[in-house]
RNA sequence: GCCCUUGUAGUUCAAUGGAUAGAACUCCGGACUUCUAAGCCGGCUAUGUAGGUUCGAUUCCUACCGAGGGCACCA
């Protein structure tokens, strides 16, 4: 339709003597502005010799009558309205409420693409970065879905490296259950100041970071084994709750031997320094990095070319998006300047997306110095905050329904906002369940649906109209498979947060002025739009991994 | 010092270069013997500063001020 108006426009212009390239054909924000609306009166009356308004109107009465739109207005300095024919919104209503698949596009249809996110390391805490990894990648992962791509999730974790050293240090130290995933955060806190004040500690855990690698202690071997496995379990029992099941893990004990071979085979690109191995990164505008350390370990950098060949080895993608606290954006950068000459076939399709962090009001989180939020604590307390809720509620199980609501109101707080930005982590505010939340979303969904069992129950057909007067509600709808569009081929889930919101907010104005089951002819109507909306939500919230239960 | 990100109501966030800058939280005030009150209706308050580009700037450019992050053997 969009598309379908702009080459309109363009022809129009052309009559009034007017070569435009391209004319840009918008949503208006507000709804009385019409469903379409475009500027380029204003844009190109300058060139026309005439005020903005009198060539809108020039241009109208050009356009004459379009299939499809029902008016077309002039409207303000000369902008130019287009409001559809209720045919169009009752088609697109009629979609939403029989289609499954209501907001799909093939876009990216036959594209491989590989998303790697979340990326915790046993041996230490999943904290809320991580869970603002997981949210974000997973939304990313099913706005690609439906855009048509093949999908497949990836987990890359840091089995290996100065963090598991500090990590078995501490247990040996503490004498902690290398069993219990929460004692093993513990354990690294300790490992981790102890290296930084005690010289002594400091050379016992480089030992133990070598061991690691090369397997050499029967002890360290041991407590390795064992806490791996824990976390890894412990991490697990988290995606499950989340909504995430990765298709491929991949870990840094494999990357390593991967990197280190290529860095090594490549003296032409990577140079000595130090003793250490680098990349001068100085070459392409940024800065050098170490890729091999003078202990002869390769660094997260060797590893991730390591891990790029093994992804391209695994599944053959046309493209690989790497989700990532912001914080890495420069590191990335170099890495991928370096990969560029090593493995280029595999770097143009390297992108990375990266998010800002999770910070408290006091400042920066870190799993160093033990002053985090754990992603765990954080889901189990909001559990415990809805759960009293839950137990007054419809649900058949009360206990389910308090984590799905959990879910909604941690992934909702992380995926309203630009993922660009900063978020600054309020206790009350991700426990809170109301206004601008995720279980509003919820509710207004499990509502809709509630009236449309109703209906059936009392036999009640629904049947889209043929709309007179189309109302904000069904105006609203009709927008969300552009909004999907759009927001994949943005790779920014936010822009379907904040549509969702308003849809919610549109159907529980309009369910408070409405009775829908009224026994009048148009109660048909009324509950095939409140089928729609269930279905709009039900869609929207699975792109967003949002769980939307029938009943709260 | 250099590089990246970022400054919008008291607070947390929106606004593909457009129309009266939207929500939510907080606070105040309402409605309901009707399908779910995690809901609805009403009220208060905002674009860091100074220039520039443009018919039009929260958005683009420049400078300044503030915040966060990064810059050699951590990930």
């Amino acid at each position: 339709m969009r598309e379908k108006l702009e080459q309109a426009l363009i022809v129009a212009l052309q009559s009034v003597g007017i070569a435009a390239g391209s004319v840009v054909v918008e949503r208006p924000a507000e709804l009385g502005n019409g469903d379409y609306a475009t500027s380029a009166a204003l844009q190109y009356a300058k060139q026309a010799g005439m005020v903005p308004r009198a060539l809108a109107e020039k241009l109208v009465e050009t356009l004459g009558t379009l299939d499809g739109v029902a008016k077309i207005e002039v409207a303000g300095a000369g902008f130019i309205n287009f409001y559809l024919a209720p045919g169009v919104l009752a088609a697109s209503l009629e979609q939403a409420r029989s289609e499954d698949m209501w907001g799909a596009n093939t876009n990216q249809s036959g594209k491989k693409i590989m998303v790697e996110y979340t990326d915790p390391n046993p041996f230490k805490e999943f904290h809320i970065g991580h869970l603002m990894s997981n949210a974000i990648g997973e939304a990313i992962s099913r706005l690609l879905q439906c855009s048509g791509a093949e999908v497949k999730r990836a987990n890359y974790q840091g089995d290996v490296g100065p963090h598991v050293a500090k990590s078995i240090w501490g247990v040996m130290k503490l004498g902690v259950d290398p069993k219990d995933a929460s004692e093993l955060g513990r354990a690294y806190a300790e490992g981790s100041k102890a290296y930084e004040s005690d010289p002594g500690a400091k050379e016992e855990i480089d030992a133990i970071n070598a061991q690691v690698y090369e397997r050499s202690d029967e002890k360290v071997n041991k407590l390795y084994a064992t806490g791996r496995e824990a976390s890894l379990k412990h991490f697990e029992e988290l995606y499950k709750i989340l909504g995430t099941k990765f298709d491929h893990y991949f870990f840094e004990s494999e990357t390593a031997p991967k990197g280190l071979a290529l860095v090594k085979a490549h003296p032409e690109i990577f140079e000595e320094s130090d003793g250490a191995v680098v990349y001068k990164g100085e070459q392409d505008g940024l800065h050098t990095r170490v890729f091999i350390t003078s202990k002869g370990l390769p660094t997260y950098e060797a590893k991730d070319l390591g891990l790029a060949q093994m992804k391209s080895e695994v599944w053959g993608f046309d493209t690989s998006i790497t989700i990532t606290a912001h914080e890495q954006a420069g590191y990335f950068e170099v890495v991928l300047a370096a990969m560029r000459k090593v493995l280029p076939d595999i770097a143009t399709n390297i992108r990375h997306v990266s998010h800002g962090m999770m910070r408290l009001p006091s400042g920066k989180m870190s799993s160093r110095t033990g002053d985090v939020i754990t992603g765990e604590a954080l889901l189990r307390e909001l559990i415990e905050a809805a759960k009293a809720r839950a137990a007054e509620s419809r649900a058949d199980d009360a206990s389910a329904l308090a984590r799905d609501v959990a879910v909604a109101a941690i992934k909702y707080q992380i995926l309203k906002q630009a993922s660009g930005k900063d978020i600054v982590f309020d206790r009350e505010r991700a426990l809170s369940l109301e206004g601008d939340s995720g279980p509003y979303l919820q509710y207004a969904h499990a509502r809709a649906h509630a009236v449309v069992e109703r209906a059936r129950t009392q036999g009640l057909t629904d049947m889209i109209y043929h709309i007179t007067a189309p109302n904000d509600l069904e105006r609203l709808l009709y927008r969300f498979p552009e909004i999907v569009e759009y927001a994949a081929s943005k790779l920014e889930p936010h822009l379907l947060t904040t549509y969702l919101l308003e849809v919610a907010s549109a159907f529980n104005s309009w369910y408070a002025r409405e009775q829908i089951l009224d026994g009048s002819t148009s109660a048909h109507h009324k509950v095939a739009l409140t089928a729609a909306v269930a279905k709009t939500l039900k869609n929207g919230l699975w792109i967003l991994g949002i769980p939307a239960p029938e009943r709260m």
